[in-house]
DNA sequence: CGCAATCATTGGAACGTTCCATTGTGGCGG
DNA sequence: CCGCCACAATGGAACGTTCCAATGATTGCG
């Protein structure tokens, strides 16, 4: 009992070897009756295809390289999940690798990537991601594209960072806040500097001064900036993401005070948590898993033709009001 | 300018290819001295290895298939990142699928892995699954192992969770509890199986009626049943695990009744977002990272070594008492 | 000093596909 | 009846490694 290769089939169905391969990729070069006749002969034989082979005559695998930032925050499994998905659709198979924030690791996982091969790889960038790292992969001629994280140049998928926090922060000031604080942004990559400025930009349109509460992306580490909080503090909360929010939220109950009456707290993303989140977490909602389905179609665009300038694709963020923000209470400042 | 291959190396070095192919994988046949040539010859030209043409050579693709039931669950995307972590370790690589609990999907996603190929796949069972699938892959001749949900039969890494609800039900039985629910645990699988018959045990060996509150494994859903529930319900829930636990303590915070001091939560699994919580989840620790990573072992074990039994690894978890029980109010019952 | 054993290197087949050029066959127009 | 074309099928090289058997050089030992 070995394995059974398109020879083998060949000689069951009585054609040549290259008559079977064509008949086994479905090729209209064939007569159909053939087609069956050595369909029939791999079913009976129990063919199983070898990608391996063809790997390595066509050059093209059919695999992408996904280099994940840090897999445990919701917001990027949902990413990858959305990436996965419309990969699989196209027909390709995804290469995980979560990088933990680490570039020595993401940059070894790249080198990996590139031996393996992929015939692309999509990059959400570990904090502290050298712009020269888009080069390299340049000049390897490797496809590539960034998501959420990205840089001035190359494809990039992600969210609209700075129409999210300034529409966030609009509406905190359209309910009457004065005192808004952003919260968050500790760590210095793309995405915190855009949400910051949304937020900025805002505030010094409406002539206020406006305050970063720093903290890294930890729930628990949120949560002791908001209850350490003095009454005299912000009475609003823009937070960088919902996971900061979350904890924002804790904070305030520990400190026997209540999110949305008390202090406004809007969070971003729209994590699957938010909606269930007590009090219901307002947000600013950027579907990861279509930032991650738009990544793959920019990707496979890519690959498709190398020569066309790399697109970009900024996705609309949504504001979801729900009962974090204090919009129900009628808030009068 | 083109690909350069081990034999352009060994052009530049003047040496034979296998000669070139020996030192770039530093083999001791060779001597230091010319192993040194060969690397530098090779860092002149900039070559990179064809991982493609050694699989298709040699059989092993030095890659798993990881089939993850549910990514975007917390618990599920940080065992994957156990999983992925050790495998790097051994320097294997992961080629994801996510089945969001589709067993057409994850039937899909196996032959593919079949095809691929891969040197054996992890599984993380989706609902429904039959115990057939194993057959079939030990048919097909591809190593495999079974995580967190396992069938009687096949390698198996995962967490004990009958051991989980006895040590929970037990703690609230101590405490002074008498009407003791489990909350969740809709859905058919082992782990459901075990965690409600974990609990079952420690309410029949104490004489207590056991009761079952369903819902499926969802924040909103485990929320209302919570806030519905009656004065004289039960005045603890044995959760199925810590996202139900969640939505509970939001369902009861809704009802105006405190996690804690009113009803008694317990959750499983211990995720990250447990100890942050408000107030904080007391829970079962199964550390999802540690069994990713023992189930790579597992399964690299298996793969070493395809004739031996295949190994059952079942990790004891731990409670970890905080303030959702209401332990540290000393209840009285 | 000769023969075996060891060491370092070499040559070439093999892995299972894809791709390209070629052959054979039948139909059709001139 | 011949040449031409389209169609269907074929033959064989190529992809870039790994693996194995074989070679030549050097050492060890009786």
């Amino acid at each position: 009992m070995q394995r059974i290769r398109i020879k083998d089939v060949a000689k069951e169905a009585g054609v040549a070897l290259s008559t079977a391969a064509l008949a086994l990729r479905d090729d209209t070069k064939l007569r159909e009756e053939t087609r069956r006749l050595v369909r029939d002969a791999a079913a009976r034989l129990g063919y199983v295809y070898d990608r391996s082979a063809a790997v390595m005559r066509s050059g093209k695998s059919h695999t992408i390289g996904l280099l994940v930032c840090e897999i445990t925050n919701p917001f990027y499994a949902e990413l990858t999940a959305g990436v996965e998905e419309a990969l699989d659709e196209a027909g390709f198979v995804v290469m995980l690798a979560n990088t933990s924030e680490s570039i020595t690791r993401q940059r070894r996982m790249l080198e990996r990537f590139r031996e393996q091969p992929v015939d692309g790889v999509l990059i959400m960038p570990a904090t502290g991601t050298p712009p020269s790292l888009l080069e390299d992969l340049e000049q390897w001629r490797v496809p590539h594209a960034t998501v959420v994280r990205g840089f001035r140049r190359g494809a990039h998928t992600g969210p609209d960072n700075r129409a999210g926090t300034r529409m966030a922060t609009e509406h905190l000031l359209a309910l009457g806040h004065r005192r808004i604080a952003f919260l968050g942004g500790l760590t210095r990559n793309s995405v915190s500097r855009e949400r910051w400025d949304g937020y900025f930009r805002a505030m010094t349109k409406a002539g206020l001064a406006p305050e970063q509460l720093c903290c890294r992306t930890d729930i628990g580490e949120a949560a002791g900036v908001a209850e350490a909080l003095p009454a005299d503090g912000p009475t609003a909360l823009v937070c960088f993401n919902d996971s900061v929010a979350f904890g924002a939220t804790l904070g305030l109950l520990r400190s026997g005070r209540m999110p949305g009456r008390d202090v406004a707290v809007i969070g971003f993303d729209d994590i699957r948590e938010a909606a269930a989140w007590f009090p219901a977490l307002t947000t600013v909602r950027v579907s990861p898993r279509e930032i991650g389905r738009a990544a793959a179609r920019v990707l496979l665009e890519r690959i498709a033709d190398p020569a066309a300038a790399p697109r970009r694709e900024i996705l609309a963020p949504t504001l979801v009001v729900r009962e974090s923000c204090g919009a129900h209470l009628r808030w009068k400042g």
